[in-house]
DNA sequence: GGACTAAACGGACAAATGTCCGTTTTTATT
DNA sequence: AATAAAAACGGACATTTGTCCGTTTAGTCC
């Protein structure tokens, strides 16, 4: 026996562990459910629950692990069929995908953010997680992109950290900022980063194609 | 009696505190430290330190605080000497005493950002504290400035989104990992925040008023 | 089915954060 | 100097996170 199955009762115990949590977060708030309660409530040991779950915040990951996903499957299959659009209606392409699954999971999102682990540099920080790696190099692919098209060469890892930028404006609690504290809409905020990260490059485009 | 000062008992426990806090974190690290001990240290107890300061980021804000002084008055007094130049120039000089602080404070920063409060929009959060208002400001300031000098009308308030934007770039853990988990310089940092946030501006600039 | 092993279990325990409240000290007032 | 109110004190306590380890159980092999 090389590779074994998850046991039957713990594939149950992480069921019922997932249920719990999902239904004290929704009536009571992510901050406010410990995990002490959703020990008690999934009717499991701390021991257990922690064994399978290091923090809240690989809970949540978990949470959103299908809906994250269907969001990575969304974003690959639209980079493929809109292989042939310019590069910059692409990227604002991702971009709104984004920010569309930032504003339906902002809540649990934010928690992963807090709890995601070390500060320290290295493994551990969200910038070694594989969806910040991901949407990193997706968004590094289009600005390669953008680039070549505007016969602008990439001077050493300038699209790294075009990349990092972007990744950072698109913080749930920056969208929380915007969305609640400074009531703009979904909509609105999309706009915003059309308006920054894509219509600035477009423009240069313009311009260096001339 | 309208107004009393500090009690001298409460002006001494302020500066033991202070100075034990100092003390163990550059010996154990900020994260090592517990406020139990900090307490300890200090020879107080602990409803005494928490009184005073609510959680270990309320204490880094006020270790920082002396630095943030001078920071904000370093910022303020080059934008008033280099009035005279143009706003690109301006905001590189910015973002790049930006950087400079946080280098210099990156540990002590990155504490303040996880520990800072809610998560929750509304005051509480970073996007409401003094500092972040006094940067937001300033950038959204010279953005405008910027703007003006290329005769581009201010879509509603696409200057403070900008300005968000910005700072979202410039949060300490990102740092961390550019400069210690990618081995960047300061100097390549700063470079690269140059290239993206000014040099694009500046050839929309130039493109602008041909 | 019996036995063996790896995995999972769970609750006690340790350590940290943050709160509460009866007690002490400072300071202004008389 | 006595007094009283305001402020500060400090440690016990509650809550939470996270760990440890002796015990139980599922899966495999005979």
């Amino acid at each position: 026996m090389q590779l074994r199955e998850e046991r039957k009762d713990a594939a149950e115990h992480r069921q019922r562990i997932l249920q719990s949590a999902l239904q004290l977060f929704r009536e009571h708030g992510v901050e406010q459910v410990s995990m002490h309660r959703i020990a008690k409530q999934a009717g499991v040991g701390q021991g257990t629950l922690y064994r399978r779950y290091g923090n809240k915040g690989d809970l949540c990951m978990d949470l959103i692990f299908d809906s994250y996903t269907k969001f990575k499957e969304r974003v690959s299959f639209y980079l493929e069929q809109s292989a042939a659009e310019s590069p910059d209606m692409r990227l604002d392409g991702v971009l709104g995908q984004c920010i569309d699954y930032i504003d339906d999971k902002a809540d649990l999102l934010a928690v992963l953010r807090t709890l995601g682990g070390d500060q320290r540099p290295g493994p551990g920080t969200v910038y070694h997680s594989p969806p910040y790696r991901f949407m990193h190099d997706v968004f590094v692919r289009l600005i390669l992109e953008i680039k070549q098209t505007q016969n602008r060469p990439d001077g050493a890892g300038e699209a790294e950290f075009v990349a990092h930028a972007i990744m950072a404006a698109l913080c749930p609690d920056l969208y929380f900022e915007l969305r609640f504290g400074q009531g703009m809409s979904k909509e609105q905020i999309k706009e915003r980063f059309r308006a920054f990260y894509v219509e600035r490059a477009y423009t240069d485009q313009v311009n260096a194609t001339r």
